[in-house]
DNA sequence: GCTGTTATGCGTAGACCATACGCAGAACTA
DNA sequence: TAGTTCTGCGTATGGTCTACGCATAACAGC
């Protein structure tokens, strides 16, 4: 049951504990000059200047003024740092749908906040993900996007499939977004050379005869022409949502 | 143009050529006791003994029974390795759709092909993916995916746009399976349990009047039952066909 | 005010990691 | 046989995370 809170449950990390804000200070001991979410924000800061591969445990107490080990009695270890890093990165949700939006709307709406966060803080995209959300932030962000799932007559656990289908997209097409941005930059090449350069690259390589599909996309200039990525993200959010609106109407009538 | 092959395009590093076979031995010098294929089967063993994790250079030298040095004679750095693994790692693409297919069935089968692969060598997830695929093997697989749509009415571009869906779809459902397998590994707990002990969590983590939508997923026991992981996969891919579906008969009408 | 307890900050050190550089020797060409 | 070129690898550098233990600061009770 879900209505039953008891107190033996899984272990929760003291620093995420005090993410929910279930932690107070003991009275004993020195006042902590530290603070998790001080470390956290920290962290955050660099990632933000100098990407994910430039947060380091010693960086960040650099940032700090701290000494590197300083940390580790605020945190258990950098991956339980990557983790609050994220919620805080997300930022908050974006709130419950509006009363007059109706699923699609909705989710829209939601997924272009997720893609919103995600293009601010492309470091995100970085981060190894190694378990289901547990910080408030992130719950939060699956919560508004439960209720614009309210009114529809999908079952439980087909909201959450939806959900992740959802997320799960806008995380993927965010990452081979941000791919073109970072390898553009690495190779020294405008952006909007490097998919085309892909593409004579891969027509120098494969042999049409045996690649005659993807020789034709090659052929059709797909690669040459330098679309809006929004239309690119566009595209593939409509075809999800057309395929949840048939179950959704299947489960209506 | 597509068809023109210059020699002068982007820079191919010495690894990959070799994998696509344009490299030849030079005549001078003691021949090679190692070969690129050789160090990337070499990590692909480690990889799948001991996860990527345990591949590092000098891990891969030792199962070769060579220094750490030698390696970078043949791969120009542990990045280049990594793409090389990955075009191992996958394997050979599925082949062509069978002819009696059509590209429901086609894309079904592609699809299902990559999560298996994905499922036997989930180390594949791990692996941070730096740009569009150049490996041949790779390219195999998208020439396989981009045959099952010759036949519909879909712009060239819109066929790319459909496989990348579809890709993105199966890396993201294999990474969240993925995750409670090694999450139940990592806390001992049998991976039938680690659901319904993440609902209890988070049930006791949340308020139900902040979060009345997340609480009523919890409350139906959505992650409590534990539903054949394949079905999951299958409702996804479903609703993502179904809305290619109604793209592919809009442009066909 | 004094003492004991407890938590904090942090210094040291260990075990890894990728990889830049340069040298010894092998195998070919002329 | 001399010269050239490529392979293998030893050394060394600078980075990573983090286990462990010590000095100190702040409170609780007397």
């Amino acid at each position: 049951m879900a209505e039953t809170k008891d107190d033996s449950g899984p272990a929760l990390p003291p620093a995420i504990e005090s993410a929910w804000g279930l932690r107070e200070r003991p009275p004993r001991g020195p006042r902590p000059g530290l603070s998790v979410s001080g470390i956290v924000d920290a962290a955050v800061r660099v990632a933000d200047a100098d990407g994910l591969t430039a947060v380091s445990m010693s960086r960040v107490a650099k940032e700090l003024g701290a000494a590197t080990m300083a940390l580790y009695r605020h945190v258990g270890s950098k991956d339980e740092l990557l983790m609050l890093m994220v919620d805080v990165g997300y930022g908050p949700s974006p709130g419950p749908p509006p009363p007059q939006d109706d699923w699609r709307a909705g989710l829209t709406r939601w997924a272009w906040a997720e893609h919103e966060a995600l293009r601010q803080r492309s470091w995100l995209l970085h981060v190894p993900i190694t378990g289901p959300p547990i910080t408030p932030q992130q719950l939060g962000w699956m919560e508004d996007g439960l209720r614009c799932l309210d009114d529809t007559a999908l079952a439980e656990g087909e909201k959450m499939s939806v959900l992740l289908l959802i997320t799960g997209y806008v995380r993927n097409e965010a990452t081979l977004t941000n791919q073109i941005a970072e390898g553009s930059r690495a190779a020294g090449v405008e952006p909007d050379e490097i998919m085309p350069a892909y593409g004579r690259l891969v027509a120098r390589l494969i042999d049409p005869a045996r690649f005659p599909a993807l020789h034709r996309v090659l052929s059709a200039g797909v690669l040459n022409q330098d679309d809006d990525p929004d239309d690119e993200f566009t595209f593939g959010l409509d075809r999800i949502l057309d395929g949840v609106e048939a179950l959704i109407r299947r489960r209506a009538g």
